[in-house]
Parts: C-alpha cells; structure tokens; sequence
DNA sequence: ACAACTCGACTACAGTTGTAGCACATGAAC
DNA sequence: GTTCATGTGCTACAACTGTAGTCGAGTTGT
C-alpha cells in the first residue's frame, strides 16, 4: 500500500470525521469540527484538499460538490503514528511505553479488567506457541 | 515551568544523547549520533543551537566550546509528547491507546509480569480510595 | 435571466523542521 | 606572530503546517 503517510495534527481532526462519518462532503465536516474547532471553513477545506493530495482521501463529484472518502484505514494510520511515536519517545521499547501510560492513566474499573484479560491472552499464547 | 516544549524528531534524538550522557560537548552528540545516523556535523551543531533557543537545553562555556546540558527532563518531555499523541490518534482515550500497543506488541514474560502487576496495583489503589 | 451564494482551485504567508554552508573568533602549532 | 583547525553564530532554503484570502464557475432564489 501506498504507506508512510504524513498526517499532520490539525488533518487528524479531518481525517476523524471522515473516518467516523463515512463519505461526507465538505460543509458536513466543517459542521461537524465546527463545535470543536474555531476553524475558518476555509482552513478546513484546505485540509481537505491537502489529504486528497496526500492521498489519505479521495472523492467522488456529486454536483457540484464533493463527497469525501477515506483511502486509508484509521488503523493503518494509528499503526504508523504508533510506531514512529514510539520510536520517538520511548526508543521503540513497548514495555516501557506501555508502563508510562498505565501510571500516567486514569483507566477504570472496566478498562483495567480489558487489559488484564488481554495480558492474560497474550500470555497464553506465548505459551502455547514456544 | 516553561512547558509546551515542542521537540522534533532529530531533536529528540540529540536531547536522547544528552539526557544519557549528561553535560556534553557538541563533538560528544556528534560522535555518539554517528553511529546511528547520516547526520552532517552541521545539522547535529544546529539543532543542538535550536534546542537552547527554545530552552531544551543550556551550556557552559568551556574554553572554546560549549558544554550542553538539559534543562528540562526527559519524564517532562515524555509527559508531554505522550498527551499530545494521544490525543491526536486515539482522541485522548487511554484505554484505547493501550489496547492497540498490547495487541501490536512483541512482550516477553517479563514485561507481561510486570504490566500484570502494574494493573493490579492500580485496581487495588482504586478500590481503596473508592 | 440576473444577483447572490457556494464550492473547489489557486495563492499567500509566517513558523517549524531537516539539512547544511559561510564567516569569524580563538586557541593551538610552529 | 602567522597559519590552521575547530567551534559557534548567522544565513539559507525547500517541504510541511496552520491559517486563510481571492477568483472563477456553477447553483439557486426571485
């Protein structure tokens, strides 16, 4: 897949409605970052423009207007900015990330509970496999 | 504290050596950065005089040359990067952000110990304070 | 049909980042 | 003392970002 993508911040925001919403036109993602965001609608459609080049969207014409669309998973890109995050700031140790995060976090009850049963998965597994 | 510190990718490289390394000559960041990257000397001179411009780091003169040392933490820095990504890609929900490294993630034994661990002192303190 | 409005295309512009070159000072070598 | 190497300061420059403005074409209200 066409990968290394660069998301910038302020293109996340856009890229998240478009991800959320499904094919969307432009005025329905300046609505919709419009509680969140004192974004002139301008600035939004410049992002939008920026991810089609980018290739992280791409569109349809219906009229006169675009319909927007995803051309990359959410996950493809959570799994880029991960790791390249990771690499950053923790060396690419995982461990060390993940113990920064479960001190730093707040998690409740019900969370705690998810990631306990996914260790205990992940621990099986290992086991299982070796 | 003078926060909201924005340290780039190569700049986080060079705080790294000077984090581990404690005060160094900028020949010092130089020599230990040669290994792993490409870097002309130059680009290494010039983010090490970024990073004092925006207070990342300080120096004492030495003879002809300067001695760099941090002033701000690594743990600040990481606190920080680790908000702001995690508010970018999983729109600041920790849970989720721990889900995806656990799954992504490669953990030995160890760390699985550790992590278990971790999660269960924090349950325990919760249900203390609660 | 004509004015008003909307949309995308193109343009703008400053700040950040990656990547380095040039100039000048100063200590070292001779 | 003059030359040379080394270190820092200043300069450069393109790509990426945040944040919009302008323009021309097409849509809609009247």
């Amino acid at each position: 897949m066409a990968d290394s993508l660069q998301i910038s911040p302020a293109e996340w925001d856009v890229m998240g409605v478009v991800w959320e919403t499904g094919p969307v036109t432009a005025a329905d993602v300046i609505a919709r970052l419009s509680d969140s965001h004192d974004w002139n609608h301008r600035t939004i459609r410049t992002l939008l423009a920026r991810l089609v080049e980018k290739g992280a969207l791409t569109y349809d014409v219906a009229g006169k207007a675009y319909i927007y669309r995803p051309r990359v998973t959410r996950k493809q890109c959570v799994r880029q900015e991960s790791r390249s995050f990771m690499n950053k700031v923790f060396g690419g140790d995982v461990g060390a990330l993940l113990v920064h995060f479960v001190q730093d976090a707040d998690l409740d009850p019900d969370e705690l509970e998810r990631l306990r049963n996914l260790l205990a998965a992940k621990d099986q597994r290992r086991r299982k496999v070796r």
